[in-house]
DNA sequence: TCTGGGGTCCTAGGACCC
DNA sequence: TCTGGGGTCCTAGGACCC
């Protein structure tokens, strides 16, 4: 029996999706074949290049780059919004043919998959066929395509399905790296992003063979404990494991938002804080989960980034206590300067099985308790906006932010 | 109307304890 | 009154990924 690994990686997701579904619905033009983007709004400050067609590609245009930018490049550029909906149904949906090949499924992010597939016997197809097969049903059936690599471990499936896109199948063996993954730039390793690649180019290392085979101590002197990681990555070695995602460990769930405009005072802040603190509450009451720790960060408009955490002496999952430990952590953190975005994250996460209420605090969980589950009721029933607080009624503000902080978006991560 | 949102992991330094 | 040396917990900040 022989193992192998699938990265199963989808061409320009969102892209992808979005055109599929255009043409499903009758549009005659595929996006793909225009210089296109899908881009957030401006007018509430998100605008930035989500996705790109290799036509817009073509035009120098990145991923993450503001849309000003990128009309520049590209005048004619056509821009269409996102639709978070439409790319959970087409993750699942391919996820769903994954899983007919292989029970052990990782789902890696919303459009990577990582597949553990056993060759079981000499009858059984070689595994480069059937990820040529699987590609072509992912085609055929949900109309998009995708990159798979091929290998024996995680990294190098990885880096094979980033080689020459769109709609390709690629190996990378390990008697392959030399010649396919060593001449590369470094900077395309998997966990070398741009501090590192900068570093590593000052110390005249280029390429990921050079990384492969430089001195490892020097390595350390510079990286520390990264020096192995990534050293070891260039030499293709990785031995973990493809997890099942359906169980997914959650360290820690948190929401933020950039403001439509600038947050200058604290009733403002303190509006969105718990606009925040909804979506984060429902995310650890929708996993039946406590946090003992809460954080709250900001981002001025000169995009300077602070962030204030607190560890709490009881761990909880109510909206109310929530927002009020952010008040608190905001109120230590701000130094009165215009905020741009603001953001509430919860970690230390428990069970919330064994929940025990400290008699120190003379804070009434029990009342949050009914409250929290009364409202979460009728969300689930009758949509988010079903319910919402008073205060924000006129506000301008939405009373729940979660994901991309438009009306009615489901929250990605809790799906994944 | 230039620059989104959601994650994980690692390190450094201070407080505190024995 | 030349100041050890473990250890843990906590917070801040930075790097990376999608």
């Amino acid at each position: 029996m022989s193992r192998y690994i699938f990265h199963i990686d989808v061409n320009s997701a969102y892209l992808s999706w979005t055109a599929a579904d255009r043409l499903y619905r009758g549009d005659k033009l595929d996006i793909r074949t225009v210089p296109c983007v899908v881009g957030g709004n401006e007018k509430s400050r998100h605008g930035i290049v989500l996705a790109k067609s290799m036509k817009a590609k073509q035009h120098g245009i990145h991923t993450g780059e503001p849309l000003m930018s990128a009309r520049q490049k590209c005048p004619n550029l056509m821009v269409v919004p996102p639709n978070y909906k439409l790319y959970m149904k087409a993750s699942q949906a391919m996820v769903g043919i994954i899983k007919s090949y292989s029970p052990l499924v990782q789902q890696f992010s919303v459009d990577e998959c990582f597949v553990d597939y056993n060759v079981l016997g000499p009858s059984s197809k070689d595994p480069v066929t059937i990820a040529h097969e699987l590609g072509k049903r992912i085609k055929e059936e949900l109309g998009f395509t995708v990159n798979i690599g091929v290998s024996t471990c995680k990294i190098l499936a990885k880096m094979a399905s980033d080689f020459q896109k769109p709609d390709k199948v690629h190996t990378l063996f390990p008697n392959e790296i030399r010649e396919k993954m060593w001449p590369l730039p470094v900077s395309e390793l998997f966990m070398v992003g741009r501090r590192t690649s900068k570093k590593l180019l000052e110390l005249g290392i280029t390429t990921i063979g050079q990384l492969a085979l430089a001195d490892t101590q020097m390595l350390e002197y510079h990286f520390k404990s990264y020096a192995y990681l990534i050293q070891g990555y260039a030499n293709g070695l990785d031995d973990s494991p493809v997890r099942h995602s359906n169980q997914p460990v959650v360290k820690g769930m948190g929401n933020s938002t950039t403001v439509k405009f600038n947050v200058l005072d604290a009733a403002t802040a303190y509006q969105v804080l718990l606009s925040l603190s909804e979506s984060v509450g429902m995310r650890l009451r929708a996993a039946q989960m406590c946090a003992g720790l809460v954080a709250v960060s900001i981002t001025s408009t000169e995009f300077g980034h602070q962030i204030h955490q607190r560890k709490l002496q009881v761990a909880m999952n109510s909206t109310s206590y929530i927002h009020r430990i952010a008040r608190e952590l905001f109120d230590e953190l701000w130094d009165r300067s215009p905020i741009r975005k603001l953001g509430v994250r919860v970690s230390d996460l428990h069970s919330n099985d064994y929940v025990q209420l400290s008699l120190l605090e003379d804070y009434n969980f029990s009342r949050d308790k009914y409250i929290d589950s009364a409202v979460d009721v009728i969300r689930g029933r009758y949509g988010t906006n079903a319910i919402v607080r008073a205060s924000f009624l006129h506000s301008g503000l939405n009373p729940v932010t979660g994901g991309i902080g438009e009306d009615d978006y489901p929250i990605m991560t809790s799906i994944l």
